[in-house]
RNA sequence: GGGCCGGUAGCUCAGUUAGGGAGAGCGACGGACUCUUAAUCCGUCGGUCGAGGGUUCAAAUCCCUUCCGGCCCGCCA
C-alpha cells in the first residue's frame, strides 16, 4: 500500500521477502535457492513456496486522496513484474488494487487534477465546499470537478487506473467502500469483533494507545457523515454496533463529531487500517503484496500477526520497496513536488518508465528530470545488452531476464478480464540516442530529421518506414524534455530572421560564408570555413559563431554550427546568412 | 532510545545471494577530423568500496563496533 498524504513513497526495496533476509535461513529450503538476476524471480519463488491456489492474487492499494503521482506506481509495477514472472511460469494471476476509499479525508490537498490530468490549485475549485467534508470517507465526498465521477474517491481512483493503463498494466480496481456496503467484508469484521479481546491484545503490542476501549471497527455517522471511532458492539448476532460521534483526530487537528448516538450495521463503517489491511488479505486471498518502506516497520508486522492470530490466515509474501526522490527531494503532494505519469510519458517512452521500476526495489533512487537523458541512455544500454551487444556480464544477465517484461506490458483483451501481452520484442528497433534526438528536435521538418539521423548513422539504410516512425517518436519527447528543462538542447531553428546587431566585419564574414555555402560545400567544410573567416576578418571565432547562432537560433550558442547548416536547405542557409530572410 | 533499508569514481549505478582480478555508462580532461562551440571517433584521469576492528591464505562481500542519510516505533496511508 502506498499512502495518501505524506510525502509519498516510492522507491524501491525488496524488503525482506520473508524468506530471504531475516528469518528463514534456518528453514527447510536450504539449497533450493537459486540465484536470480531479476528480483521478481526471487519473489516469485517465495510465492510458489506457499503453494498458492490459482489464481494467484497480487494486491496493491492506495487511498484516493489526491493526484496520483509517480510514487504510487511502485505499488502497481512492482506487483506487475512479479505477476508477469508467475504467469510465465504457468500460473494464473489476478492483480488487484484496492482503492482504500472509505478512509476519511484528513486534510485538503493543495493541488488537484481534473479528469484530463490538468493540475489545478485548490483555490480553483470550490475549496470551501470541499473543506466541509473533512473526516468523511472519500466516497462520500462529491467530485470536486462536478459530475465527472460519483465521488472524490472515484475521481482519483479512476485517474490512477487510467495512468496504469498508460504503461500497459491493467489492474482490477476494487473499492473498499463497495466491499463494505455489499457485505463482502462482513465475515472478516465478524471474526475480528468476535475475538475483539485477542484483537486488542495483538495490536497493543504494536500500538501503545490500544486499550480495553479500542474498537477495531469504526462507523460512518448517520448524522454528520464522519468516520467516528467511539464504537461498541451492540448485537453481534444481528450485526449491529452502537456508536457515539465524538470526532476524530486528523493529523494535528481535531475534527469534531456531532455528538450523535446511534446504531449501525457492519456495512456502515470500516475497520481501522491495521485491521483493514489483513482483512483484505483474507477476503481476497492475497498471496503477494508490495508496500512502501513506511509500512515495513509499522503496519506490516502487526498485520502479519493479526492475520495469523486473529483472522487465522497465512499473510501474503511481503516486499518492501524503497522510496525514490524526485529531482533530489522527497515526493510531496503538499509541497508540490510531484510528477504524474502522463507528464512523464511526454518525456520518455513507457518502457523506459517500466524499466525504472524493474530496477532493484531495495535501493532508493532519484528520478531526476534534468537528467532523464541518463535514464534513457541506461535503458538503451539495457536493451542492447538483451540483444547481446554489450560487454557486461552482469547487465546482460539482468537484461536477458527482465527485458521482455519491461517492453511487453499487458492490455485487457476485447472481452473478459484476461489480458494479453503487447509490444513484442523487436530486434530491428532503432533507438536514437536521447540527446541526439533532442538535437533533431531543433528542426521541425520530418524529412530533415530523418536525413540528419541517417547522416549520423543512427538509421540504417535498409530501415523500413515503420522502424523510422518508431525511432522518430523519441524526438518529440526529447524536444519536450529540452523545453521543460530549458537546457543545452533547447534551441529552435528560427523560421523567420531574428533581429541581429552585427558589425561590419561580421557582416562581410557572413556574406563570405554565404558564398561558400552557395558554392555547394558540405557541413564539415562549412564548419572549417567559419574558423578561417573569423581569422581573415579579424574576428574572435566565438563572436562569429555567436553571430551565426543568433541568425539561426536567436541565441548565442547552439549545436555544431557548420554541420548543422550543412543539413539544411542550401538556399535557406544562404539567404539567412545574407540576412535576407 | 530501539528497529529496518541504504552508503562503491564528479554523477547515475552494477558487483554483496555463493569471499579470490574494484567495474560500466555518463561527465571531466586530452587528442583526431583544415576546426575552442555541446551530434562522431580514439585515449587518459578518476575510488582509503562511509570509518574502525575481527575472522580468513584471501573481505566491497562474512562478524562486531561506529558515522551519515531515509523511514518506522504517535496518527494515517
Amino acid at each position: 500500500m502506498s499512502s495518501e498524504q505524506t510525502p509519498d513513497q516510492d522507491a524501491d526495496a525488496t524488503g525482506p521477502p520473508s524468506g530471504s533476509t531475516a528469518g528463514s535461513d534456518a528453514g527447510d529450503g536450504g539449497g533450493e535457492d537459486e540465484f536470480h538476476a531479476f528480483w521478481a524471480d526471487a519473489v516469485a519463488d517465495e510465492v510458489e513456496e506457499r503453494d498458492p491456489n490459482e489464481p494467484i492474487v497480487i494486491k496493491g492499494g492506495v487511498s484516493p486522496s489526491g493526484i496520483p503521482h509517480l510514487g504510487h506506481f511502485n505499488e502497481i509495477l512492482r506487483g506487475h513484474f512479479v505477476g508477469e514472472v508467475l504467469r510465465e511460469r504457468g500460473h494464473e494471476v489476478r492483480q488487484v488494487f484496492t482503492s482504500d476509499d472509505r478512509d476519511p479525508l484528513r486534510k485538503l490537498p493543495r493541488r488537484l487534477a481534473d479528469a484530463d490530468w490538468n493540475v489545478v490549485e485548490l483555490g480553483d475549485v470550490d475549496a470551501g465546499a470541499l473543506g466541509k467534508n473533512l473526516g468523511k470517507p472519500y466516497t462520500a465526498i462529491p467530485d470536486p470537478f462536478g459530475d465527472c465521477h460519483d465521488s472524490y474517491g472515484e475521481h482519483f481512483a479512476d485517474l490512477l487506473a487510467g495512468a496504469a493503463e498508460l504503461v500497459d498494466v491493467p489492474v482490477e480496481v476494487l473499492s473498499n467502500t463497495e466491499l463494505y456496503q455489499s457485505g463482502e467484508f462482513e465475515p472478516e469484521i465478524r471474526t475480528i469483533l468476535e475475538n475483539v479481546d485477542t484483537a486488542r491484545e495483538v495490536l497493543s503490542e504494536y500500538q501503545d494507545s490500544v486499550d480495553a476501549g479500542y474498537s477495531p471497527f469504526r462507523v460512518v455517522c448517520e448524522e454528520c457523515g464522519i468516520v467516528t471511532t467511539d464504537v461498541t458492539v451492540a448485537d453481534l448476532e444481528e450485526g449491529t454496533v452502537a456508536y457515539e460521534c465524538t470526532g476524530i483526530t486528523a493529523g494535528d487537528r481535531e475534527i469534531e463529531g456531532c455528538g450523535h448516538s446511534g446504531e449501525a450495521t457492519l456495512r456502515d463503517g470500516k475497520l481501522s487500517w491495521r485491521f483493514e489491511w489483513p482483512a483484505q488479505w483474507s477476503l481476497l486471498g492475497v498471496d503477494f503484496e508490495p508496500f512502501g518502506k513506511d509500512h515495513a516497520e509499522g503496519s506490516w508486522p502487526s498485520g502479519e500477526d493479526i492475520a495469523r492470530n486473529v483472522l487465522d490466515i497465512q499473510p501474503p509474501v511481503p516486499m518492501t520497496y524503497e522510496w525514490f526522490t524526485l529531482n533530489g527531494e522527497p515526493l510531496s503532494s503538499s509541497a508540490g513536488n510531484v510528477v504524474t505519469v502522463p507528464e512523464v510519458l511526454e518525456l520518455l517512452e513507457p518502457e523506459v518508465l517500466r524499466y525504472f521500476f524493474a530496477l532493484d526495489p531495495n535501493k532508493a533512487r532519484d528520478f531526476d528530470i534534468s537528467r532523464l537523458d541518463q535514464l534513457v541512455d541506461d535503458f538503451d544500454r539495457f536493451e542492447r545488452a538483451y540483444f547481446g551487444e554489450v560487454d557486461d556480464e552482469e547487465l546482460t544477465r539482468f537484461a536477458e531476464r527482465a527485458y521482455p517484461f519491461v517492453v511487453a506490458g499487458r492490455r485487457p483483451a476485447a472481452s473478459g478480464t484476461e489480458s494479453r501481452p503487447v509490444e513484442e520484442v523487436k530486434e530491428d528497433r532503432v533507438r536514437l540516442p536521447y540527446t541526439f534526438a533532442s538535437v533533431l528536435g531543433m528542426v521541425e521538418d520530418r524529412d530533415l530529421r530523418v536525413q540528419m539521423a541517417r547522416n549520423e548513422g543512427h538509421i540504417p539504410e535498409d530501415a523500413g518506414e515503420d522502424v523510422i516512425e518508431d525511432a522518430l517518436a523519441r524526438v518529440e519527447r526529447a524536444r519536450a524534455w529540452a523545453e521543460r528543462c530549458d537546457n543545452a538542447y533547447n534551441y529552435r531553428l528560427q523560421t523567420d530572421l531574428p533581429e541581429v546587431d552585427l558589425d561590419e566585419a561580421e557582416r562581410t564574414a557572413l556574406d563570405d560564408l554565404a558564398d561558400f555555402v552557395a558554392a555547394g560545400n558540405d557541413g564539415e567544410a562549412i564548419q572549417g570555413r567559419i574558423y578561417e573567416l573569423a581569422e581573415e576578418h579579424g574576428l574572435e571565432t566565438g563572436d562569429l559563431f555567436a553571430a551565426g547562432y543568433k541568425l539561426f537560433f536567436d541565441k548565442t550558442q547552439g549545436p555544431r554550427l557548420g554541420e548543422f547548416m550543412g543539413e539544411l536547405d542550401r538556399s535557406f542557409v544562404v539567404e539567412r546568412l545574407r540576412r535576407e530572410g
